[in-house]
DNA sequence: TTTAGCACTCATAATAATAGAGTGCTAAGC
DNA sequence: GCTTAGCACTCTATTATTATGAGTGCTAAA
């Protein structure tokens, strides 16, 4: 009995689910009472004796119900979930979003506000970018704004100081020399090839050329600060068991700072797909007791970000994982428009 | 006994200052041993029943010591904190802000490390800021930025989609024709003006105009969204007293929102000066256990946005205050600078 | 006016008793 | 051989009971 019956999956798969549904450890009589399983608690109690012994479930205490392991979820979700997924509801996008920042920063919300979890949104990661168009705009004598586009529709401002002033003239010169010398490259590309030119133009006294690389260079590092939206965070209070205070306040660290989510997202936009990371996987978030369902985006065929779901271990897998893979098929959609051109 | 004398008045500062530091209620024991005040235990809580009679402290029940009711704080922080304010200790700002954005976000930051609290700063009101310039960058065939820029040094973006292709030289036209007619106006007037002028341009059939006009009116009205710096909220959570939970969570989801907060901090910039608002109230941000501490600063000698430090209503005001008061000195400065030209 | 003394109150902590949920095991039933 | 009824057993959660002690309010004396 050392692999998993049809009876064991089916035992299991009702202390999940119960156990997801009423959140209270499970007991042998309540599945008899609630399932079609068609066995006496005496029996349950056997199979669940062995799941128990397989690591799927455990118990808080003697007398108290089964409650799933990390194990039993990661089987539930593997292996069990398959035909309890809930079809999507249909997902009330508010209005015509401003661009691609505006319409991450909508998914994040949506998944929050249909879930009552946390909603999440990874925008596309900087390497993956591609580089459009570099503006500069003169806001006082020395001060330079330069306004990075990708191509996938993401803006990035950043503020200079030169040592001189610079007319307008010279500014368009420099960011028409930019755009026309980078336009279309993927940014690790143009990252490099910046690098050579600079080499290239140190021996010449140019400085408008010296300076327009150095911008570009600059603003492009500035834009390769991951970006990230979170929302409903407050939602977690709500859900969250509060027997465990340094936990929350580590998971509220986290959203805080949110620089370790951003590396476990970008680390999750490797694989495509939708991904359910469960408990003590989470280390990083500083929670055990959390699960993060992320699924990848796409454009042109590649994932470029993710978007997902932060909720109690015991979340509601079956409505949550579809509605995450709906949001990030309809983002891919959106990307994928985006690229073609502009909208109507 | 219904005015304070001078006894009253240094047995309720003891108390407070007693109930800042230690977080419990303070008994007349307590008093006698730690204040210098030469006075037996007896009769200090005849003075005690005293303050209570007239409203300025309370019992949580018979056999526990005094804590200060809202009045009591009310009366401590206009009437007695005078001698107790604590000299600032030298403040380490991160190294040259990026432009007024940074700077706000930095004093929010610093605010939160410093006090342990929560810091928050809002940035010049719209309606107090002047209209700089207004540059428009194509990004694609009908798709225009618009970057709008404040005399204050504030930036806004907003994205267009226009119903014809529009060239480089009619987006400079454009905002040349915007950048002369309201430059250096105060966006209340430029708000006015445009509407004036929209209707004046109805008549003629001047695509280009009408539309200038139009868009900077978006971006104006895109850039009066107030702007606010929270951080350190999850510092709320370890402060914070767990036994009213609702508290807790609509505080938080008052944070979230940050509306709220905004209008309060809005309206707080009003009158000039360091302002506390103790618990209840704070009502508009769902808390009657939270304080906060806040000061306006200024630009031109008049108030243009506030900062400030939201923590429990025992917060320590005696370094708090003089903290608060010279974030806002320092970004008066850093405004009154800006002002003046570019940096160096 | 101040203070020592003392009875009184009430929250908090510790202890004990009870109820109930759920288990594991055994032996009987199909 | 698998299933199940029965039962003793375990352990939590609840409630009741009883200290403990901090701090008060009042009174009477200094």
């Amino acid at each position: 009995m050392d692999t998993m019956n049809d009876r064991l999956r089916e035992v299991l798969k009702s202390v999940v689910v119960y156990h997801i549904r009423l959140g209270v450890p499970i007991g042998s009589r309540t599945i008899t009472k609630l399932s079609e399983i068609g066995l006496s608690p005496a029996t349950i109690r056997n199979v669940m004796a062995d799941l128990e012994e397989l690591g799927y479930l455990m118990h808080p205490h003697t007398s108290a119900g089964r409650v799933p392991t990390e194990k039993g979820y990661r089987f539930y979700v593997d292996q069990l979930l398959g035909d309890l997924l809930e079809p999507v509801q249909p997902i009330n996008w508010p209005s015509r979003p401003e661009g691609p920042a505006d319409m991450l920063h909508n998914a994040s919300r949506l998944l929050s506000h249909m879930t009552n979890y946390a909603g999440v949104a990874l925008a596309p990661k900087p390497a993956q970018r591609t580089f459009k168009q570099i503006e500069f705009v003169g806001l006082r004598p020395r001060q330079v704004l330069a306004i990075f586009v990708s191509e996938e529709g993401l803006l990035h401002q950043t503020l200079f100081e030169l040592d001189r002033d610079v007319t307008v003239n010279e500014l368009s010169a420099m960011s028409e020399y930019l755009n026309q010398r980078f336009g279309g490259l993927p940014l690790h590309k143009v990252k490099a090839q910046i690098l050579e030119d600079m080499r290239a133009v140190k021996e010449r006294y140019d400085w408008l050329l010296r300076h327009a690389l150095q911008l570009g260079q600059q603003a492009i590092d500035t834009a390769a600060e991951g970006e990230l939206y979170l929302e409903g965070t407050t939602n977690i209070l709500t859900q969250a068991n509060f027997d465990d205070l340094d936990e929350l306040k580590r998971l509220f660290k986290a959203f805080e700072e949110k620089y370790q989510l951003l590396k476990i997202l970008e680390q999750c936009a490797e694989t495509p797909g939708v991904q359910v990371y469960i408990g003590s996987e989470n280390a990083a978030l500083g929670t055990r007791t959390c699960s993060l369902v992320a699924s990848t985006y796409e454009c042109d065929g590649r994932p470029i970000g993710s978007v997902g779901v932060i909720g109690p271990t015991r979340m509601d897998y079956s409505t949550v994982i579809p509605l995450v893979q709906s949001i990030a098929q309809q983002l891919s959609r959106f990307f994928g428009e985006w690229r073609e051109g502009p909208a109507r």
